[in-house]
DNA sequence: GTCTATAGCCTGATAGAC
DNA sequence: GTCTATCAGGCTATAGAC
């Protein structure tokens, strides 16, 4: 019984510190008020994570580990083209999906640290996704490209300047855009 | 004299201030290393501006400000394609030269915050920008479009992946960039 | 008008009782 | 697994020296 109430505070935890957070930002959140929510106090929030840090950490977790598993499988591919498509779907998916947590991400120096001292380093994905968009031995011009691409879709699709748009248009008109920055061909529109 | 020394001392904190954001982040850097680095007092930087979040707008100030009147230069053309042509060069050549602060800007919300919250507020000025863009009555296709233009350079041209380019290529590569996603016609490139 | 000294309150963090 | 108690360090504020 106490395990059961402990994992359920965990992610009680979790689901309430993604909350504050996107309200207040990391920094503007403070341990107090995430124990305040739950009804507990700040050390039994220490009780389950050593630091904030690691709390951020944990909110990320799933996005980053997500984006892993969409690397692996678009590096598949044995196209370059392929590739591409591959990512550029898979990663406007999780954008358009996570647009709480992106919006969070892209703004927040917390997360960001938290997410680049992680496990797999968000340096090296970040690396590896503009690999894939602008081939191995890419030039000035087509990292630039790469770079725009990921980080204004990523930064588009996380602002409330487009929260009111539903998901499946803003998921099309996100791949569209890409497609045309990168070179890609475009799609019939159904 | 000693409002030379006043102003001195203002000046000096200030260029301080953006030296030590740059270096540690908004968030990671005290009034008292603030004060340190400078050899007075934390309530001697307190007697400058009262609060934390006074320096940070005051920081990125003149970054806004240049904004703001690259906005009214671009929109008195009479030409939508000239207003688009005027902002894509001044948008693109404002992020390159402003590149430190532009990384701050873009990935620290104590800085998004404050300069929010400044005089002509961050919010309109985007919403400008995006019209000038997009057009006054755009879709969401332009929209999509003008903002992963518009925060695309942002990043990119701040991003410390493209910290080791010099000022004109990335000017180049951006204002290219920028001139494909929204349809204006290829300069021949010297 | 410019700065120092000092103190308040809040935060992240730790130690140890229950 | 949760609490009380406590600490160092951060921002803010005031009083007063010069």
């Amino acid at each position: 019984m106490t395990a059961v109430r402990a994992e359920d505070t965990r992610t009680r935890l979790l689901g309430m510190a993604l909350q504050l957070f996107a309200e207040h930002g990391v920094e503007g959140t403070s341990l107090q008020m995430i124990a305040d929510a739950l009804g507990v106090t700040k050390a039994a929030v220490y009780y389950h994570f050593k630091t904030k840090a690691e709390i951020t950490e944990a909110v990320a977790e799933p996005g980053v580990r997500e984006l892993d598993l969409l690397l692996v499988a678009a590096a598949r591919h044995r196209r370059r083209g392929a590739q591409v498509d591959h990512l550029l779907d898979g990663f406007v998916e999780l954008i358009v999906q996570h647009r709480v947590l992106v919006a969070l991400f892209s703004s927040d120096p917390g997360l960001n640290r938290a997410i680049a001292k992680s496990a797999h380093g968000m340096d090296g994905l970040k690396e590896t996704m503009i690999g894939l968009l602008a081939g191995p031995d890419a030039d000035v011009a087509g990292r630039v490209t790469a770079l725009v691409t990921l980080s204004g879709i990523a930064m588009a699709g996380g602002s409330p300047d487009l929260a009111g748009v539903d998901d499946e248009t803003l998921r099309r008109e996100l791949v569209d855009v890409g497609r045309r920055l990168l070179g890609r061909p475009r799609r019939s529109r159904g």
